[in-house]
DNA sequence: TATTGTTATACTCTATAACTATA
DNA sequence: TATAGTTATAGAGTATAACAATA
């Protein structure tokens, strides 16, 4: 009672309640999209990362390359992505929005930042930006533990 | 390209970008657990809420009740949680933590603590602090959307 | 009739290994 | 021999419904 210790583990616990606030609001929205909310992150780190190998972009994602495989096939299906060889590497499958791919993608991040401006309703403008500023830092940092 | 906007919807990337990170470097703290991360986060809840119903422990911790029969079962096997009747409604079964149960779960968040510290290690001790409080913020706000 | 907790079933997701083709 | 990608299999996790006991 004497040592207000109570909140100090507190990041891990509100880190898992805002992601699960945070994907009960959004299933919604990547629910058309194959593959559902990993689909989305396909086509986001898709377009993040540029033209890259599937295995490339499975480590990009921290998804396994068999899992891969399946949301391209779905993805491909629906047109979103396509799978270009490499001229270089034979072995290689480029993976490329489509410019369907492309529209998808930027409407369904326009909702999805819908959900985020709802969901960050309670901070206050400046806090938003260092919240937002603060948790890219440490997604992004260099991994310093082995 | 003349919009900046790139980073808008980075939240929720950032967010499961860092969640990732912390489950990678957790879960083998936890994993000793009966019911790995999701057994750890049945002990801080009990400990959070007190005594209360499965149920209203299952709704603080957004799981299932009948994932929690199975959790409880588990962590009760291994002396960490009792399941006590509620005098009031004998439909009730309390859950509480047994003395062990408190100590090994004062020891995982001792261990997942540092991990916390090297988590946020880039950042200035302001910085942590107010990352902190943010989340905290965000998490524990009222649910604005229906 | 509604609620708490348990059990049973099926569905999804994930992890592992084996396979093909290229290097 | 090693790597990129695919396929197949089994295991873990999850959701749904049905059930028993109590309110």
């Amino acid at each position: 009672m004497s040592t207000p210790q109570e909140t100090d583990t507190d990041f891990g616990w509100a880190l898992f309640a805002v992601v699960r606030r945070y994907r009960h609001r959004t299933d919604e929205l990547v629910a058309d999209l194959p593959g559902g909310p990993r689909g989305y992150q396909v086509l986001l780190g898709s377009q993040q990362i540029g033209p890259k190998s599937q295995l490339a972009l499975a480590h990009y994602l921290g998804l396994d390359r068999t899992v891969l495989t399946y949301l391209i096939d779905d993805l491909a299906a629906a047109g979103l992505v396509e799978r270009r060889p490499d001229p270089a590497d034979r072995r290689v499958r480029r993976v490329e929005l489509t410019a369907r791919g492309s529209t998808v993608l930027a409407e369904t991040r326009r909702r999805l930042r819908g959900v985020e401006d709802d969901l960050l309703a309670p901070l206050t403008p400046a806090q938003r930006e260092s919240l937002r500023t603060l948790l890219h830092l440490v997604a992004t940092s260099e991994d310093t533990a082995g």
